[in-house]
RNA sequence: GUGGGCGUAGUGUAGUUGGUUAACACGUCAGGUUGUGGCCCUGAAGAUCGCGGGUUCAAAUCCCGUCGCUCACCCCA
């Protein structure tokens, strides 16, 4: 039955059934993280539009179309976070992070929110787990996220993904390789399509992985930023793909490859599934190295990544990746009457003291119905009290599994359960 | 924002050349005598057929709108 009043479109509830896919995918990243000392940051679900603004891009969809905007009480203008890592970075010159020994490697699993037309593996408000290693400008940096973002698909049984490099160069030589490829696009205008021709001025970058059929020839004759590089950037990115094969990570290096984000410099990455569809993308990132200082923090390097975690959800199940067994109800206490009841209270709450999961069946039921209520519920034991019982201090404990039963002192459950 | 498909009990479905009490499975609850589960049997509860409007003597079945889901585009996680 559809209630009067339902989950905003593109939100949804992530029900009981689901925690466990989400819990074991939080663990894994949790754990990795700890390996690698990051540490959490949590920061606000909403933030002053101007931080996104300027640092994500005015031109780019995230802020043009995508973000969630409101004017509180106050009439300051707020956003709903629609990525995570601006904030981060405000965090980082907020409290003085530059003091501590750099980079300063911090993590977080929020939700995030854009107004997408929702589809398969996309939502309007969707989680993402993120890292970013602030303060250090080397090629190692840019490879130690790239293999955490690595190790944990690896780590959750995902297969066959592709990470896909590439450098889209700095203030020094994008200048260089933006001419060249508006040079490039000059006298081909009429062959592709409209975004493109405005993008030739807007956001020319973005005319690299246009998807339009009829973009595609003159997107394979375009310039490679790779061939652009200055010397720098070159070395740093060869120096990126020098770690990541040692590393042992497989990658490709797609000179197509864009990020939708302004503050992107130099490295870049995303990490592609095999199988094709509206989402292709699980997890992506880069480095921004001039995104500190465009918030009013002193010149400070930074990289990281962000993952979705519904699509890593998502792609497990594609691919049918095993999720480690759920936990049990170890004793459901059966009880007769109302005095047996509280007696089996008494019971369910020494033995959970004791570290063991338990619940009451209702007395009012029958213990027939109590009875298939434990099976229904999966539960390991069955401990029956009624009036014998109950007046011998004493339980009629049924181990569930092979309907085999006994009954044993009230203060020897706990014992019986574990054993 | 653009285009295509879809929308029936908690879940999955049947029912559409419009015609009396909308069906089935699973699930839920109860019962199959005397203190006991899982299988089996019986029964019950549960749907204003997404919502609103229109056509008609009559609509779950036709038309319009709307909301939502879904796929593609766009973009991204």
């Amino acid at each position: 039955m559809t209630p009067d009043i339902q989950a905003p479109r593109g939100t949804q509830d992530i029900l009981p059934d689901e925690q466990p896919w989400w819990d074991y995918v939080r663990d894994t990243a949790e754990r990795l993280c700890g390996k690698f000392r990051y540490a959490q940051i949590d920061t606000p679900m909403f933030e002053d539009v101007a931080l996104f603004k300027r640092t994500v891009g005015d031109t780019t969809d995230i802020v043009q179309k995508e973000m969630y905007v409101f004017k509180d009480r106050g009439d300051q203008e707020l956003a709903l976070r629609p990525e995570g890592t601006a904030p981060v970075c405000r965090a980082y010159i907020e409290h003085g992070m530059h003091n501590q020994p750099q980079p300063v490697r911090l993590f977080y699993i929020t939700p995030i929110f854009r107004y997408d037309r929702p589809q398969a593996g996309r939502f309007r408000q969707h989680h993402q787990f993120g890292i970013e290693a602030i303060g250090d400008a080397s090629a190692s940096a840019d490879a130690e996220t790239i293999e955490i973002l690595w190790r944990l698909y690896e780590e959750l049984g995902l297969t066959g993904l592709t990470l896909n490099l590439n450098s889209i160069g700095d203030a020094d030589c994008r200048p260089r390789y933006l001419e060249a490829l508006r040079d490039y696009y000059a006298d081909k205008l009429d062959r592709v399509c409209r975004d493109c021709q405005a993008r030739v001025e807007r956001n020319p970058l973005r005319l690299l992985d246009c998807k339009n059929a009829e973009c595609q020839d003159v997107i394979a004759g375009a310039p490679a930023f790779t061939d652009y590089l200055c010397d720098a950037c070159g070395d740093h990115f060869s120096q990126v793909s020098g770690y990541v094969e040692a590393l042992g990570i497989p990658h490709v290096v797609n000179p197509r490859l864009v990020r939708g984000l302004d503050y992107y410099t130099r490295t870049v990455y995303e990490v592609q599934p095999e199988e094709e569809g509206g989402q292709s993308t699980v997890g992506g990132g880069g480095r921004y190295d001039h995104l500190i200082e465009q918030l009013g923090g002193r010149p400070t390097p930074g990289v990281g990544f962000a993952t979705g975690i519904e699509r890593i959800i998502l792609n497990m199940k594609r691919q049918d990746v095993p999720l480690p067994s759920a936990s049990q109800l170890d004793v459901f206490v059966v009880c007769a009457s109302a005095a047996a009841r509280v007696f089996a209270f008494k019971l369910a709450s020494d033995l959970r003291r004791g570290g063991i999961s338990a619940l009451v069946g209702d007395s009012t039921r029958s213990l027939k119905a109590q009875m298939r209520h434990a099976s229904s519920l999966d539960a390991a034991y069955a401990a029956i009290i009624g009036d014998r019982e109950l007046e011998s201090a004493s339980v009629t404990l049924k181990r569930l599994a092979d309907g085999s039963q006994e009954t044993v002192p009230i203060g020897d459950v706990a014992a019986h359960v574990q054993a």
